[in-house]
RNA sequence: CGGGACGUAGCGCAGCCUGGUUAGCGCACUUGACUGGGGGUCAAGGGGUCGGAAGUUCAAAUCUUCUCGUCCCGACCA
């Protein structure tokens, strides 16, 4: 390819929308360009990487017998009605009427599409199981997209669906998937943990993520470098502390003022007491009504965990309108003691002595508070969030790191959730009819792309692993009018591209400064520069963007050797 | 959905508070010349419904109201 041909509009400053590096160095290189808030261009270089991603995912999935097929973009109310996700999946479902007046959604995901499929052509164990995918556009209608393309409404997603006569065939799908995808985002140069995860809204009995480390990732991911264990944090299991026994007599409850001090970093420093010996009550409501959670001042409370331990269909923070109708709480001075509604304690508080809570009322808080003694507890659990240096749940003496991750891959076993809604069944060898077992296994491809570039960049722009690049190599001579640089540098060119190497030829009229400058943004590998005074001497200069050496290499023998060194990198 | 901000040339921004001829700057773009190893120099140019609508005023980019769009924080989320 010839620079001079492709449209690779770059940019020297940052767009001002952007916020992440991916984001603004993919609009700096000339990948996308936005359209609407969450919707992307994809231009010509950004659409090579896309591809680069999308080929080794079909390679990993057709490995393991995936079969490629695409679905429809465009799917009727009427098998999400089926599915009972027409009222449950709300607005981020985006539904419109065709002309004849008939309800349809854009596809944000296609278990109801694939299993329409498979209920209308599979009918015996004989022909299970069957593994499907797809890599095509999705459309979710976020309530906040951002940060570019890594977290878009439109998207492109690669979806694989398994069917299977039972969970234990279904577990072994899975297994084989998670090598897939482990194999996929090694091949896209991704540093990445493969975590235990909460399966959402898409339901289902057991489910792992594959989180891509990076600072700008919006989930957290808490591992165990000891032992291995990873659990993204909304799940991650916390090590209970051993009951321990009050060094001396328990203290009795004691009322005391508190005035004007709400927060437990204010009623610590006002009592001089460190956080953990105070025990926070947060109130939250389910389809019942009024629940409350009870964690150590210095811990996170965890709503799904929350949510798990009440055994609840629905579970959100309190709404502030809520509690000014109950006129016995007071924000700030909440504790369990008197509190009318049902206790749900964290095992960390079930092992304190002698802590702080507030008093239901305004402007004081009991010291003394004894679990046995002073609480009636609904039940007790693992309710908190777990930090980094929390030991590790998996080994004896393991520690949690936490950091942020990107999830780029999410896989989910579904069970009986569709198929039994919409009917998916086979006849099994004694003639019986059974629900089909389900599997369901995402990649974010465009998100892919972006992580990679959030791992791999540096103060002059993208750095791809080879196997996402755009291109292999760019040729850039100094001066393409000068004949003789024109005539090495289009000889190269034609070598590399028998050679099967991706090529890119910097033949525009631009000064050097400039031409380097767009290949350190875009990011391609390798780089050679041929200039006058090293063409005399019989040399060409190459360059590897990663580290940014640079070495002299005779010339034209050095052309062979690129494959070699490109390999090396 | 709650809170905050922004919208002026292709991009990045100033001007607005305190209304007053032809609305500026940098980059990019066009033409020419000189240049040619990290975005060079000089000269000459083109490009704007100041997001939109209504209002206040002798006069609106500037003040008011409404509206649309975009971004940030939160809530939410395969």
């Amino acid at each position: 390819m010839h620079f001079s041909k492709l449209f690779a509009p770059t940019l020297k400053e940052s767009p001002a929308d952007a916020e992440v590096i991916s984001h603004k160095l993919m609009v700096r290189a000339g990948m996308i360009r936005q359209v609407a808030s969450g919707i992307y261009s994809i231009l010509p270089l950004g659409l090579r990487v896309l591809r680069k991603v999308e080929q080794i995912i079909r390679e990993e999935i057709n490995q393991v017998g995936g079969q490629e097929v695409f679905l429809p973009s465009i799917q009727p109310a009427e098998l999400w009605i089926e599915s009972k996700r027409w009222d449950f999946y709300g607005k981020e479902l985006l539904r419109f009427k065709d002309r004849h007046n008939r309800e349809f959604c854009y596809g944000p995901t296609h278990e109801e599409v694939i299993t329409d499929v498979v209920r209308k052509e599979i009918r015996s164990y004989r022909q299970l199981p069957v593994v499907f995918y797809q890599i095509q556009t999705k459309f979710r209608d976020e309530v906040r997209p951002r940060f570019g393309i890594m977290r878009g409404r439109e998207f492109m997603m690669k979806d694989a669906y398994s069917f299977h006569v039972d969970e234990e065939d279904t577990q072994r799908t899975y297994h084989k998937m998670a090598k897939a995808y482990s194999n996929i985002f090694n091949r896209c140069g991704l540093k990445f943990k493969q975590v235990q995860a909460d399966s959402g809204t898409i339901g289902g009995s057991f489910s792992h993520e594959f989180a891509v480390l990076a600072d700008s990732g919006e989930d957290n991911i808490g591992f165990c470098e000891l032992c291995g264990y990873a659990s993204n944090v909304e799940l991650a299991k916390s090590k209970p502390s051993p009951a321990s026994t009050p060094q001396t007599q328990q203290q009795d409850l004691k009322e005391v003022e508190t005035p004007g001090k709400k927060t437990v970093e204010e009623v610590a420093s006002f009592l001089n007491i460190p956080a953990q010996h105070i025990v926070k009550t947060i109130l939250f409501e389910n389809e019942n009504g009024l629940v409350a959670g009870l964690v150590r001042g210095d811990h996170e409370i965890n709503l799904i965990k929350m949510k798990n331990l009440i055994g609840c269909e629905s579970l959100h923070p309190a709404e502030e309108d809520v509690i000014a109708k109950h006129p016995e709480l007071h924000c700030g001075y909440l504790g369990p003691i008197g509190l009318k509604i049902p206790i749900y304690v964290d095992h960390e508080v079930s092992v304190l002595h002698d802590f702080v809570t507030g008093a239901n009322k305004p402007s004081a808080h009991f010291t003394g508070v004894q679990v046995e003694r002073d609480l009636k507890i609904e039940k007790t659990g693992d309710l908190r969030t777990v930090m980094t240096d929390d030991p590790c749940p998996n080994c004896e003496t393991g520690k949690y790191q936490v950091t942020r991750g990107i999830e780029v891959g999410h896989i989910f076993i579904l069970g009986t959730k569709y198929s039994s809604a919409m009917k998916a069944v086979y006849i099994d060898q004694q003639g019986k009819e059974n629900p089909m077992v389900m599997g369901c296994y995402g990649i974010g491809v465009g998100r892919t792309a972006a992580a990679a570039i959030e791992q791999n960049h540096d103060e002059r722009g993208i750095v791809w692993p080879r196997n996402l690049a755009p291109f292999q190599v760019v040729i850039i001579p100094v001066n393409y009018s000068n004949d003789e640089l024109k005539v090495v540098s289009d000889a190269i060119y034609e070598r590399l591209q028998e050679m099967g190497i991706e090529t890119l030829l910097d033949d525009r009229s631009d000064r050097l400064g400039g031409k380097l400058k767009d290949a350190d943004l875009i990011g391609v590998p390798l780089q050679i520069i041929i200039g006058p005074k090293n063409l005399a001497a019989g040399q060409v200069e190459i360059k590897i963007r990663k580290t940014n050496e640079s070495n002299l290499h005779p010339y034209p023998q050095v052309v062979e050797d690129i494959p070699d060194i490109l390999k090396s990198l």
